[in-house]
DNA sequence: GCATAACAGTCGCAGTCGCAACAATCAAAG
DNA sequence: CTTTGATTGTTGCGACTGCGACTGTTATGC
C-alpha cells in the first residue's frame, strides 16, 4: 500500500540509486562536459570530428606511424582510425607510403599543410588545458589527474 | 633539414603534444572505460542499452517523472530519452499516462515487472560502484570524486 | 614448397545518434 | 476570441558507429 501521490517530480525515493551521485555517470558526464567544450574549439577553427582530431593528434606525435598504431595509442577502433585517415588524405593533410618490406603496412605522415594545422591544434589544445585547469583551479585539477591516474593503473583493461 | 628516419614508431617528437598526458583525453578514455566495464554487466543481465540504463534509473530514482525531467536529470538528447521510453514500454517495463491538466505532458511509472528489474539494476550498481572504489583505492576514488566534483561546480555548462 | 594461420587495412550493413522539422497543446497578448 | 509564441514529445533524415566479413599479404608448421 503506497501513499497518496502528492509529492512533487523531483523528490527522491528511498530504496533508489541517486543518478547524480553514482560515480560511473558522474565521470561519463564530466568526460563528456570537457570533451564537448574542447571539441567546438577544433571543429570551429579546423572543422575536424573527434576521431579526426585524435587520429592527428596522433599522427603529429610521432610524425611516422601505422594506422594500427594510431588506434593502440588512441583508444579507437581500426574503422575508426581508416575513415579518419581516409578523410585527413582527401583533405591533403597526410600522406601514405607502403612499407616495402611489409606491403600491408602503411606509414603515415603529416603534409606541410597537415603540420601547419596540427602545430595550430597543438596551440589551441595547450591553451585549452591550461584554461581548465585554471577553471578547476590547482587542487581541483590535481585530484582530477591523480584520479584518472588511479583509473590507468588500476582497472584492468578488459 | 631533418635527420634521416631510423628512430621507432613509437618515440615521440619535440615541439608535439603528448596524447596520452592530454588531460582532455586521459578523462574521456577514464569514463570510456569504466562505462563500457559496468554497461557489460547490465546489457547481460537485463539487455539494456546504455540510454535505457539511464532511463530506467531515472524513472526509478522519481517514481513518477516527464520525460523533459528524465532528459534534465540524465543528460541525454529529448530523442534519445523518447526512443529510450518506447523500448521500455514494449517491455512493459513502464507506463505512461497523459496529465489530465497538460496533454502534452505524459507521466511515467515503472511497471511491476519494471520495479523488479529496477531494484536488481539499483543493487547491480551498488556493487559496480564499491567494486570500482575498491579497484581504485580509498585515496584514489576519493581523489576521483573530488575532481569530478570541481569539474561539475567550476565548469560552466555551455 | 604448400597449407594454414595471423595480420593490416577496407567495406557492407544494420543499428544508433543528434539535428531540424513537425503535430499537438497550452499560454500570453490584444 | 483570435493570433502569436512557447512547450512536450515524436519522427525523418543524413551522419556516424562498431561488428563481421573480406582482400591482400606475411609468418608458421609440416
Amino acid at each position: 500500500m503506497t501513499l497518496p501521490q502528492t509529492r512533487p517530480a523531483d523528490t527522491p525515493v528511498a530504496g533508489t540509486l541517486a543518478l547524480e551521485g553514482f560515480l560511473p555517470y558522474r565521470l561519463a558526464r564530466a568526460a563528456e562536459i570537457i570533451s564537448r567544450q574542447f571539441a567546438t574549439l577544433y571543429r570551429e577553427r579546423h572543422g575536424l570530428t573527434r576521431p579526426e582530431w585524435r587520429t592527428l593528434a596522433t599522427i603529429g606525435q610521432f610524425n611516422r606511424i601505422t594506422a594500427t598504431e594510431i588506434g593502440a595509442h588512441s583508444s579507437m577502433h581500426k574503422t575508426k582510425v581508416s575513415r579518419a585517415i581516409r578523410a585527413l588524405e582527401e583533405r591533403k593533410w597526410i600522406t601514405r607510403q607502403v612499407d616495402q618490406t611489409d606491403r600491408r603496412v602503411e606509414h603515415i605522415e603529416l603534409t606541410r599543410e597537415g603540420r601547419t594545422h596540427y602545430r595550430d591544434l597543438v596551440t589551441l589544445a595547450r591553451s585549452y588545458e591550461a584554461r581548465l585547469v585554471d577553471m578547476l583551479g590547482e587542487t581541483g585539477a590535481a585530484e582530477l589527474e591523480a584520479g584518472i591516474s588511479a583509473v590507468e593503473t588500476r582497472i584492468p583493461r578488459s
